[in-house]
DNA sequence: GCTTAAAATATGTTTTCACATATATTTTAA
DNA sequence: TTAAAATATATGTGAAAACATATTTTAAGC
């Protein structure tokens, strides 16, 4: 199904949280983040916006044309101090 | 509401399209994007996908700590060439 | 200006699906 | 093996999305 859950879980998985603590913090019943993960729902933007907010994400709407400058970045190590994105472009994702 | 569907709006309005036509490209009835551009609703992913979509704009997940930098990419004139966005940094937004 | 028709946006009702509650299954580890 | 932790499934309820209609806005003609 959709990209955007797959990311959702593995952001979970990195930060070693279950659906049931993910769930409790974003006032979400297991049982939805279970459905959203799997991919049979198409969930609302509100649950997605605290769901990420959680993983310390944040759902943004970016120009098409940016997706590989932005992809750079985001690829170029998640948590640390950035390695420099802007070497023009090597690749996209 | 919703800072989202504010820039959904705007989006529309700079490439000239009524709700009728976003919604009839985008399989949704022109009610829909009045409720979700007035922000009395919260929509869908698929239906934010979509609309994101003709409005050649694409829905990402991004990690909090690099938001300053996009931001500071998407800010730098959308659709041409981009100014150095990496001018250290300087206004957040 | 005023009138009117069409275009654009908003509102009212019904239907469908996300979300809530409860329960079942699977997985882990003791 | 078994109990608890984690994830998945079943069913009921409220809100988003479909459908229809009303209102507002725009711009033409007079």
């Amino acid at each position: 199904m959709d990209n955007i859950t797959h990311i959702l879980q593995s952001a979970r998985k990195a930060k070693n949280m279950t659906q049931g603590e993910l769930g409790a913090k974003a006032g979400l019943p297991q049982s939805h983040i279970s459905q959203i993960e799997s991919g049979n729902i198409d969930l609302r933007l509100s649950s997605l916006q605290e769901i990420a907010r959680l993983l310390d994400l944040d759902v943004m709407l970016i120009p098409v044309n940016l997706k590989p400058a932005i992809r750079s970045i985001i690829s170029g190590k998640e948590g640390e101090a950035q390695k420099p994105a802007w070497r023009v472009d090597e690749g996209e994702l």
